[in-house]
DNA sequence: TGCAAATATAAGCATATACTTATATAGTGA
DNA sequence: TCACTATATAAGTATATGCTTATATTTGCA
């Protein structure tokens, strides 16, 4: 259990963070998922300057891991953040994500890199 | 675990309001106790006003519900609330507040109403 | 080597947010 | 009924936020 406590401040900074819907559904998406900018872009068709904005943000308080693979820049959640057990947490209580990865598999724009 | 759930937009408007240092200690507080404005305002060290708003807007997200008893307002978490749940959730994450109350007591300005 | 694709960054702007101060409202007790 | 206490509300303001458009950077490939 001590390893899920964060203080009061940085708890409000993630929460802060998860209370944007965009950057919720962005978080829930990588619940178990790497995913690339271009496909953020697609699911939530929103700008792409919006969506690096809001990448940058997660990244910055450490939420979330960013890893280039040829063309693509894939983001995966940081497991080993402070706050990472807080945002599994807020997770569980929000409908899973992956349909909209499923249906940009099935439209042939998923992005697979391995 | 269904009754748990809430959709994107009812979370986020959650973590919005966790999501800010005063809230979040606010509703650390009410964990498993009622607080009556003034003392929010002695334990925060903030304006009257400004704690009052705050408390709005968690009474206006159904997060708090409140109760008059005689010259005091006392505030309350709502067990109720489909968000309920989460804010449980995320409490288990930052560190007890009741030492901010107990102090409180010890100086005398607790109020009890019983 | 040069171009196209994916992404990041910068600047500008409209809106949201969290205070402040001033004032209104409600309950209690003399 | 009046005055005092606790709280709410309103209006104003400074700062934060989330977009937009324009531009820079990085990589793979012809």
């Amino acid at each position: 259990m001590e390893r899920t406590m964060v203080d009061i401040e940085r708890a409000t900074t993630a929460l802060k963070l998860l209370g944007d819907k965009t950057r919720l559904t962005i978080i829930g998406l990588l619940r178990g998922n790497e995913c690339c900018v271009c496909e953020f872009v697609e699911i939530l068709q929103m700008s792409q300057p919006a969506i690096s904005q809001h990448l940058r943000k997660l990244r910055d308080a450490g939420l979330v891991q960013e890893e280039r693979k040829g063309h693509w820049i894939f983001y995966k959640l940081n497991e080993n953040s402070d706050i990472f057990p807080l945002v599994v947490s807020v997770l569980e209580h929000i409908p899973d994500q992956k349909e909209k990865l499923e249906a940009l598999e099935k439209s042939g724009k998923r992005i697979k890199c391995d």
